[in-house]
DNA sequence: TATGAATGAGATTTCATTCAT
DNA sequence: AATGAATGAAATCTCATTCAT
């Protein structure tokens, strides 16, 4: 029962020039090959070696650029983030509709904007190394989780204020909101990898689990 | 669960009582402390030595039990999964009451007998290191994570049948069932380690959770 | 014109057994060999690998009692002084002939005990390296040089005292009795290693240095 | 000096002015750069970067002008003491004056012009480097440590056939000539720049070194 | 059975050197 | 003539594994 251990396959150099000059576009490489390693081995597991070879360069290069593999690391982590958080903020804000339709349209974003994205290898990567980088973890806890719960806080409050939901414990309730899709995206990037099976790829899923959830918070009949 | 070279992807029943068993309470203290190290940083970020420190031994000891690193992971996994499992199947097959009672027993034994138990750490550490071995991966899914939505399905279906829950589309909705649990499960050791407002401790949580599964699962009312 | 970039002669291992455990002696001949290896290239220079081998172990072993090179090089730094440092202040405080005498005493106890032996390297290597190493030069400084100076300062302050010497500057005068045998010290470390006409081996040295001495500091005759 | 592959050791007349005039003022600036660091660093602990730095280019550049580290490093050595040689001789063969007017002239240029001069750093580069470097260190003999010795021998040998001094050994007194102010030369570039008490800058040092120097070389009294 | 000193392969990191621009 | 991004060899350091005791 051997780990992947790492299938040092030799890839061909690609045809190109061998020396590129490529100063502006480096870091956004190294940054995209990186988090592919890391979100696949794991911090230590990755080797520099593997990162540079993915971003077309030789090992000295990442140097030019960061410092350590940790700060790679930790670039990586916050590049990716900062360029995926805003977007979904905008989206409640102006929302004019029913309050199910703001779930589904939230939801929905989601699915398909990050579950299925690069991005979302991020999630899984900092579940497994949190207790590695705490600094790192608190900065992605104050960044997304937080954030993305008060949303999800929001639009329940929203619903309930407006007779749309039935009251719930909101706190407890996120919960029961975020998990599906998070369990999903953690798969993709873990189990589904390695296991054909285990995807959950189905385009159904965000429609029964939207249907889900508002039968859920559906407000109760009044007894006649 | 001796190390063989023919992989087995599902439990042997627990072996008889032979005759090493003085032998056998070293492997259980060095398990345990591999169980912790590993779930904590990582197959490639937990050192031997930390592990045998943690055990109150040396690092060479550890290779009187175990032929490599990755021989004492898979043992680790193995060991800490092969009790749990059976129990919750007997359960449903021999439940005499009603669905919703039976989805409230299961869930908390869920709840009080593994999320929040040394064994829950298994389930964040699999998750980190699936990719890295495929094959104990395989066995982790064919062992916990196939019978554990199996279960789940049974029991929907049992309501679905009964006319306890409503019809929906079982394979989808066994998701729901499971990732809020494992998302606490999950969280407990990860950023609820270095995030004190991280932690989804709620005694609450269990019952809430049934609550809305309930609600969303629930019979509806044939229009009048 | 090469320089002699390391005679990487591989030095077959000594016929004895291969792991030996030595844990006592270890550090101590780790140590000697680092003095060596460091005198001869410089702490740049010199290289974990010919530190190791020249002691009769691996880099690792190097590793089990130092943390780092630089930790080695200040050990060997230290340890290397201790040792000899003690000796010279007793010879001293209890002398009870002239002060000539004394003198040429102490002047041979140098010259016997340290000029030629191995831990007069430290003094050309601490010369090197003292500017990139502060907190050391200090210590070698306030251990050593100060010491060293302030022995033939009270030296010529009490043949002042006795009418023994005449009156000279005692702090520059310092400098004329110290020079010429760290000069011949810091030779026999560096040109007379490489070129051999460099060497200053000559016996007499010790006699005409301090007739030579003496001469500068006899007390003048009075004009008639 | 060009880079030739035969190794010479004395020093060629200066180069007639060429045509590549202007190409020779850039190779200057990089070779006082280089002086200075590696005699604060050595050779090894020299990092190209820096001295590229130090002179205002970037590291490329060193390479138009010195095939290697190494080559500057010599280039460093040989350009440096070129000059200040062969003018102290013709001092000693002009000189009418009495010898001991002649030491203290001598001295005093050294004083002034080397040991408190960018040169002086090569002294204690040269001593930490010789073993490194066998042929330049050979060069570094021949060109300024053997000569200078001979200078010393020929003023000695000129004062006691005059009269003027004692009899003295003479190879053995130069010695005592050298060393102190080679004393202050090396402390000058070591010690004293990391331990503000360890300069010994004081203006009467030379003063009172020719004073010492002349007691001790003082013809004796005939015994009445 | 247990130890822990020693090993050595492999990882990260540095930096002299190259070369396209 | 000059740059500076890129290379790659070599150094330091780590740690799983071995083995004499």
């Amino acid at each position: 029962m051997a780990p992947v251990s790492t299938p040092r396959t030799t890839i061909d150099p690609p045809p190109g020039p061998r020396r590129e000059r490529r100063k502006e576009a480096r870091p956004g490489e190294l940054i995209d090959a990186a988090l592919d390693v890391f979100a696949d081995r794991g911090f230590a597991g990755a080797r520099l070696e593997d990162i540079a070879q993915r971003a077309g360069v030789t090992k000295g290069t990442v140097y030019l650029y960061f410092a350590s593999k940790q700060e790679l690391f930790e670039a990586a982590v916050r590049h990716t983030l900062v360029s995926s958080i805003a977007r979904a903020h905008a989206t409640v804000r102006d929302f004019e509709g029913t309050t199910p339709e703001l779930l589904r349209t939230v939801l929905s974003a989601w699915w398909h904007g990050v579950v299925r994205t690069k991005a979302a290898a991020l999630g899984k990567l900092m579940l497994a190394e949190a207790t590695n980088f705490p600094e790192l973890a608190r900065f992605y806890y104050d960044n997304v989780i937080e954030p993305g719960r008060r949303l999800q806080a929001r639009i329940l409050e929203r619903g309930i204020a407006r007779g749309e939901f039935r009251p719930v414990p909101v706190e407890l309730t996120v919960n029961f909101i975020i998990a599906p899709l998070l369990y999903v995206q953690y798969n993709q990037h873990s189990f589904a990898q390695v296991i054909p099976g285990a995807a959950i790829d189905d385009d159904g899923f965000l429609d029964a689990f939207v249907e889900h959830l508002l039968a859920a918070l559906a407000p109760r009949e009044p007894p006649p």
